[in-house]
Order: C-alpha cells, then sequence, then structure tokens
DNA sequence: GATGAATGAGAATTCATTCAT
DNA sequence: TATGAATGAATTCTCATTCAT
C-alpha cells in the first residue's frame, strides 16, 4: 500500500470483500466501514467519496498484478514465453484471489464516467506491457510484422479478459490456471491447421 | 417488435437513446418518458420496472442483432467465410447503431444479478451461433480438431467484445468494420509467422 | 337496491366481497371492476369516486340490514322481546354474511372525514331504532326512567359491536347467534346478584 | 418513553398531535419529521417505517395509559369501586388527552393486518385488567358466577369505547368524566328497575 | 352506455456525506 | 485523528380518474 497509515489498507482491503460478496449496489459506505471496523466518517479521512474508494482499491490491486506481471515477465527473453508468463500470471493471481477476481470482471463493469476514465488509466499500463511483448515479438521476426498492433493487444487483452469472465460466471468451478497453455497456443498459432 | 403495440416500441427505442446519452444511472424513467412522448405511468403498463426497461432493450435489440447474423451466416458455406461473415455482421450493426453500440458494450455491464442473468440468457443464443461455426470448422478438417471449443469460443467473442469496447472507448474515431478482415486473419491464423 | 340497473348492483356486490377478501387498502378500483365483470370505466358511470363505492356498499347494506331488525322487532311488543330480537337479528344477519361483517367491523373503520360522516348517517337510522326500543322500556316502566338514553344506547350498540368484532377477529370460530341471550341477559340485569 | 434517546419522544409526540389534526392519510412523513422539528431521514433511525411509527405512538401511549389504570385499580380493593376506577381513569385519561383520544377512537381503527395486531397486543394487557375484575367480583359473590367472562369483558369494553368514540365525534363537546358513574350503574345494576 | 389505455400527481425511503464532539 | 448521529436530496412506482372510441 502506498499510504502507510494502517485504516487506509483496512478499508481497502474491506472494500474489495464487501463489494465481492455484496455487488457493488449493496455495498454501502457503512457496511464497508463496518468490515473494516472504523466509523463511516473515518472513511472520509482516507477517501474523497465513495468512487474514490473504488477506484483506490482498483488502483492498488492492479498495481501489484502488474508489478507481480512484469517480474515473471523479465524472467523470460523471447516473446513466446513472455506471452506465456504473462497469461499464466494473469490467470494465476485471479485464481489466488477471487474476491479481486469479482470485482475486476464484474463489479467494476461500472458505467459511471468518471470511474470509467480512471480504470483505463491503470488498464493503460497493462495493456503498455502487452505491447511491449508483441514489438519484442516482432522484433524477434516471430511474429507478424504487417499486424496491427492495436488489434493483437485486444485480441490478447480480449481473449484473457473473456476467459476469466467466464471462469467468475461459471463459480470459479474448474481451474484457470491451467488453460493458460492452450490459450498461448491458440493466441499463437491461430485456429486453423497448418500444413 | 415482438409487440405490435406501437408505444412498445417508442418506450425501447427511446430508452435506447437516453441510455447511450446519459449512462443508465442517469438516465431517469420519467426521462424516457419524456423521450417516449408518453406519460410516466405509461411506461409501467409495458414494463414491469426500471431494470425490465433495460432487459427488454437488449433482448429486443440484440435479438436482431443475431438474426442479422444468422441471416448473413446461411449465406455462406465454409467456417472460413462463416468467421468473416459473423466479424464483419458484428462490427457493421454496431457501427450503424452506435448507441446500441454504448449501450452493450459499456450501460449493459451492469453487475446486477438478475439483470445479468437475463443478457447472459440472450448472449447464450449468440455463443451458440460461435460454437456451430466452429463445429462446422473441424468438421471441415479446417480448424484444429484437438482445441477446447470453448476457449476458441471466448477467443473469438473476447476478441470482438473488446475490439468493439475500445472503439467505443475511443468515440468511434475510426472505422471499425475495416478491421473485420485482419481480426480474422488474427483469429484463425495467429500472430506468428508461419514457416 | 335502489337503482334498477343491473351494473349497480354488481358492482356493489363485488365491492363487498373483494374488500372482504383483500382488505381495503388492496382493493383497487380495476379489481373491483374485474370481480363485477365490468370495465373500470364503468364504474364512474355508477359511482362518483371510490370512496362513493365504499359508503354505497355500506348504504345498501346497511339500509336492508336496518329493515330486517325493524320487521323483527314489529313483531314483538314488550321492549324486552324486542331488545332480544335486536339483538338476534344483529347478531344473526352478520352470522349469515361474513363478507359484510369483516367489511362493516374492520375495514369500515376508516378515518376519512367524509367516509366518517356518511356511515354516520347511515348508523344514526339504526340508533334511532334502538332509542325507540329503550322508550319503550321506560314508558312500559320496565327500564329505569333515571337514566340517560344516550348512555343506554352507547351501552347496547357498543356491547354488540364488540361482540361482533371479537367474533371477526377470531375468525368466526364460535357461534355468535348462541351468545344472543346472555347479552341480553347481561343487558338487561347487569354484572350483579340481585338480591 | 422507552427509550431515553431525545428525538425518539420528539417524533412520538409530533406523530401523535400531527395525526390527530391530520388524520393518519394525510401524515406525510416529512410532515411528521418537520413537526418534530429534525430531518425526514431521522424518524427513519428511530422507526422502521410510516407503519411503524403508528404502532410506537400507540405502543409508548397505552403503556403508560393501561400503567395509570392498574395504578388506580390497586388503591381499590372491591371489584365494584375497581371497576369504576377504570371507567373514571379511561375517561379522565382520553378527556385529558384530546389528541389521544382521536389517535385511539379513529385514526387507530385501520385494517392493515400488520398494525391491527400490534394494536391487538397492546389491548391485550387492558384486556387482562378488566378480567382481572371481572374474576375478582365472581371470587366476592358480587358478580353472577355463571356469566361468561368473556361476554362480560366485551359489555365493558365495548361500552366503554363506543361512550368515548360518542364524544370524540361529538367534538368534545361534554364532560366525558362525568358519566363515569353513570355508565358503572348501568353496566351492574342493568337496565331494568328491580323489584 | 361501455370500454380500457393513458394519465400524472403524490409520497416513502435510502444512503452518501457532514460536522459537532 | 476518530466518531456516528443527523441530514435531505433525489427517484421509483401506484392507482384513482379521464376520455376518445
Amino acid at each position: 500500500m502506498k499510504k502507510s497509515r494502517p485504516k487506509y489498507g483496512q478499508i481497502i482491503e474491506a472494500a474489495l470483500q464487501v463489494i465481492a460478496e455484496n455487488g457493488y449496489h449493496a455495498s454501502q459506505v457503512s457496511k464497508i466501514a463496518k468490515q473494516a471496523d472504523v466509523a463511516d466518517g473515518t472513511i472520509y479521512l482516507y477517501f474523497k467519496n465513495k468512487e474514490d474508494i473504488l477506484i483506490s482499491v482498483f488502483k492498488e490491486k492492479m498495481g501489484s498484478f502488474i508489478k507481480q506481471i512484469e517480474h515473471k515477465i523479465k524472467q523470460e527473453t523471447t516473446a513466446d514465453d513472455q506471452l506465456l508468463a504473462l497469461i499464466e500470471s494473469h490467470f494465476n493471481q485471479l485464481s489466488e484471489n477471487k474476491h479481486l477476481a469479482i470485482v475486476t470482471q464484474l463489479e467494476l463493469r461500472q458505467s459511471k464516467p468518471k470511474l470509467r476514465e480512471e480504470i483505463n488509466n491503470v488498464l493503460k499500463d497493462y495493456l503498455d506491457i502487452i505491447d511491449l511483448i508483441i514489438q519484442n515479438g516482432i522484433d524477434e521476426k516471430y511474429f507478424r510484422e504487417d499486424i496491427d498492433v492495436r488489434l493483437m493487444r485486444q485480441m490478447i487483452f480480449g481473449t484473457l479478459d473473456e476467459t476469466v469472465t467466464s471462469w467468475v460466471m461459471k463459480s470459479h468451478r474448474y481451474n484457470l490456471v491451467n488453460q493458460a497453455p492452450e490459450v498461448h497456443e491458440l493466441l499463437t498459432r491461430g485456429f486453423i491447421i497448418q500444413k
């Protein structure tokens, strides 16, 4: 956590849990305060308003999410291995933090413009990492250089996102991490049988 | 529209526009009624409650969306052509109805369980069409038969969904339909240079 | 029924039943119309407004209620027998028309001033009958002449009313008519053992 | 008042007054809040909903009403004196609190099942006191032992209730307490001239 | 007379936010 | 800092009544 004040982290964790368990709409500030074991008013010493809580949860959690992925990627050299590492780490982290998975895949898909904008800012860092891998693959002459980087990125992110959402919707009933190699294979080789 | 009653369609269209322009949360029932040129109470002759309006908009619109795609696909025989037709029709329809695009990509990502369930029901029909194409491709020995159909479907839907969302977020600043061939190419051939 | 038009009576009967079964607050005009097998708007050809329905139900029903009691009393000569006849007829009629009992004892106890006033007008006729019996008893030198007629009337009416209400509240679980002789005895002789 | 929180009592008193003056249906929560000098929302910190206000008013007021009667009765030994004390205290308290009289005799006669049930619960305590006096009178061999206690209780309560209602309807134009001895005489001795 | 689709006024309740302690 | 009682704006939905057919 950025801020060293203990209640800040307390509230972030409480919010993540309350939202995952009750859904965004049923997550009143007072409920989060209760879960965090602080008074309602205390929330407002650390956050500007309710939306700011949600944004902060996302920033804090996605911050470490992305750091972890960057760390994993650094240990690989080829774009191919890096892509696999990204997929594995993406699946792995959300598998291990199901509350976070619910919040990122479902509860955060709010349409409030302010919130959406902030989320996109954070997401940008993640998309940049994807772009780096893609560029790396092109430089390696492993990925085709004639393909639109944005489309590739959308394909990677869209696939991972949809895969995780499906898994959350199915109440995490199967092992998400196991899907990583096949997703990797599909993305790189495509659907068709290569002659 | 299923129901022949004129006010029903009037309200659906008004809701689509108002929600696209204001976001779901700022779309008061009275605003929709005004746009539809009916009294507030009239809304409740046709819809159970506010959420029911949103669900109905989605059902009606996605109903014809899917019909249109089915129609386009029927005109193709190979899985490859069908997949391209699906992508083109998907992009094309949302390009032509930007209000619908905004609503499906942003406003509909609500976390209310009831709403999500209804949306998933409608979406199911779409996913079934994708599955049909995939199966067709496998039968043709065009798609690899050893690959998980669910993953392929998630890759297709996730890619299309993310592509459209990005385009909506960028305020429809570029031509979405033009992307279709490249998306098709990426999905079928993958990222890498085939030897 | 005063008015010969058939739908008038239909609506009165429907209202009595709907109110008895659903309570006054859940008895929407449309529900009464449905039960009466007429259109909502038709109600307003026969009644000024919803309150007028309720008033009319009470007037019509209490009209015959009172007529019946008058008829029974005319067949008796002494105040004592007349009082017993009144009690018996009061209990008997409400026993035989449980819907009416529910409506008069519970649903009609509304606090709307207009309604209350109308009810009191109708009730007046009933109280006048009671007064007649009392006067008769005094003339016979059977009832004490030094007692306030209003109080006697309140005692009679209050006792009958409370007895019926209790019976309705207990879901008509015992035989109300059987209580008549004892009520009569209590009213005339009082509680105490006369030496 | 049970609860020591000052606003609780403030709201109860405001509600009693507003309901007595406007009738229950014209007593909007905002009107009660204004009279109590609190914000609308504050009402809901102390009461579950609007109905709960009415129930609470009744419980609080009838609680002390009954306590006062119990206190008066304890000072008497014979059933006869106790009955007179009950009548006097009943009349006296409602005479002194005309708002309460209006609310108990008119506004509280609601047909909402939930409300009626709660009222009956509180009323039960009052009826139990009456039963105690009756039993006392029977034990003293003052009241006839062959008479149904329930009927006697209904006669006493019905008479008092009707007497007060008539007085309220006549806009408190005469002295209610003065009627106590005659009511007592009528109940115990009955209507007829004893030989 | 009869219909029933349409009207729109009206009120309870929630909950994010404040601020005196 | 921390508290939590108090605030009050804001919005859905109901249903008696109307009126064009």
